[in-house]
DNA sequence: TTGTACGCGTTATCAC
DNA sequence: GTGATAACGCGTACAA
């Protein structure tokens, strides 16, 4: 018999109504306590903090809930935690709710929108104040469910003012073309695009649209343009890049749709002996950690995570305190120049 | 005016009681079609089901805990969020959650014990059935907060039976020790450790004791083993790496902690212009993506990320559903070789 | 099979 | 400043 099994269970976890019994006053002081210090005397306050501190004494979060009609908790729901693009930015977040008391609820979709919906009712059934969105690609009943019972919301990654919605993000297309520029500029004239799904994620569709409008300003052929679609994996980059490495003419250049995708090219590049960029150039996006430590350093799209985090804290908490209309706020993202853009060989 | 501040915001969230008027039946029987839908006819059940998607209705969770004393939540309080580390082993667990209705709420403690206490705090208060926690080093206070709320955890990350806690992990000492019987049958005898910050992080404790330990058993005096801590950043492991190597004799080997100071530590050498492993063997250990993307691959430890994640969640059922003690499970952590660890120069 | 009625733990509105 | 007490929305014996 170990310690554990002694302690595991016990009886009885204590309510407000035990912390006013053991204290001498009534529940409506504790709570008071707690929620108004100021409210109360310091003598009936100091005893009956001594008393929540012995008693071990937590509040019950449902309860609250249900009574206030009000949690002090934000929720967030991002496509995936299993890897950095996401992390900087929510850090930011919950930074800044951290700095006004407010706790943070984390779900995770899986980049499927059925599920995201799932997530999204759930957070909002727990009474968050306010939800963090990725992107704006999700089905019209996804924001039904949050408008509906008036939960805010807000739109992230992504800035596309033709979209009703409160947002903060950089513009995606804008990004990458400025990104094709310089790639067209260095004489690359046969592209291979390795986008991400891009199914219920703006972000990437239009990332891909970036790609094909620059070519097509250029007055560079939309044949001398092939794209490969790959899940948001090291392993599924390699494979793509494999596959645009077969096509003929060989493009000269593979503009990935995240660094991830570029970690996997760079990965297979290798593997087939291919020089980067002497060979063949590849270009990431978001510039994420990983960007950097590669080799060579990934040429990226610089995106402001910890910018737009903060950001979206701010105006979550001007829609729950009833400031009404908040206009989308955008920001820039800037091209990250490191060595595996070189010019067409 | 657009259409978000027309909608942003609406009259009535509905409740049970709504459902029940529209529905021409009583809340109970609301209540049933969603708990307990084969104890209910099946046209009254369509006919509210009905009713219940055509006003959107969710069930208010805080209400439901109170009334049920039960969320079908667990939590995971994780030390961040903001790498790769836990990422994987978290998708697992979740995933297992999932398989079982089970809702999974994540919280960060930045690596801080007492942020870490007041996550735990929250879960509780939140009703979680269970919590999931990584390692076994933090106040007792916090075990005892869990304990006297009945509320089931289990430790992970960690293999440790002297504690009398329910966990799954691998022996963290153990797993550096094996990775040093290769270092030092290599040849090398001048040992660089790159540590993360072991304060309240048993996992970081433990391999760091591991090397000392390897090298004592070697043989080897202790005064050719020089520490470095670093906090969890590329960074940071860059600036420990070049901080070890002006200590002389200029280490021959520095093993790291975890991958990302053996990322950071690998960048540093490339800016020294010191060859891996030619001048200077490096060596990781956890295997997230990072180590395999890097180059020259790291040779690090292994870590059975999802095993245990899954391991997790079956633990945490069977002690929510009753089932006490559990023993400790240990899993077995092994060697990936790739090249950055080489003979001693 | 369905309905009635009470309790879950807290906040908020009153009196005092 | 403090104490009763009525919500808050749901689950569940128990009765019908």
């Amino acid at each position: 018999m170990t310690m554990a099994d002694d302690t595991q269970r016990s009886g009885h976890v204590p309510t407000l109504a035990d912390v006013a019994r053991a204290a001498r006053v009534s529940s409506a002081t504790v709570s008071r306590c707690l929620n108004e210090p100021h409210r109360v005397t310091r003598q009936t306050r100091e005893r009956v903090m001594r008393v929540v501190r012995e008693l071990g004494y937590a509040p019950n979060f449902g309860a609250r809930a249900l009574a206030a009609r009000r949690t002090d908790t934000f929720g967030a729901v991002i496509p995936t935690m299993d890897n950095a693009i996401f992390a900087r930015g929510l850090q930011a977040f919950q930074e800044e709710m951290g700095r006004h008391g407010i706790t943070l609820l984390v779900a995770s979709s899986s980049y499927d929108p059925g599920l995201e919906q799932e997530q999204i009712r759930n957070l909002a059934a727990r009474g968050v104040d306010g939800v963090m969105l990725i992107g704006h690609d999700r089905p019209e009943d996804s924001y039904r469910l949050l408008q509906r019972r008036g939960v805010p919301y807000v739109v992230t990654w992504s800035h596309d003012p033709s979209q009703p919605h409160p947002s903060i993000g950089f513009d995606n297309r804008k990004a990458m073309m400025a990104l094709m520029e310089q790639v067209i500029r260095l004489g690359h004239r046969h592209v291979g695009l390795l986008s991400g799904v891009r199914y219920g994620n703006d972000r990437a569709r239009l990332r891909a649209e970036g790609v094909a409008e620059s070519m097509q300003r250029a007055g560079i052929a939309a044949d001398n343009l092939t794209t490969v679609e790959a899940r948001y994996s090291i392993d599924a980059g390699a494979a793509g890049f494999a596959q645009l490495m077969q096509r003929r003419p060989r493009p000269t250049v593979v503009v990935c749709g995240n660094d991830v995708l570029a970690a996997g090219a760079l990965r297979q590049a290798r593997a087939m002996g291919l020089n980067v960029p002497g060979d063949v150039s590849i270009t990431g996006f978001d510039d994420i950690d990983l960007a950097e430590i590669v080799t060579p350093g990934l040429t990226t799209v610089h995106v402001p995570h910890r910018q737009m985090g903060r950001g979206a804290a701010e105006i979550l908490m001007k829609l729950r305190d009833g400031q009404d209309p908040v206009p989308p706020v955008e920001l820039k993202a800037s091209i990250l120049w490191r060595e595996s853009l070189g010019a067409a060989p």
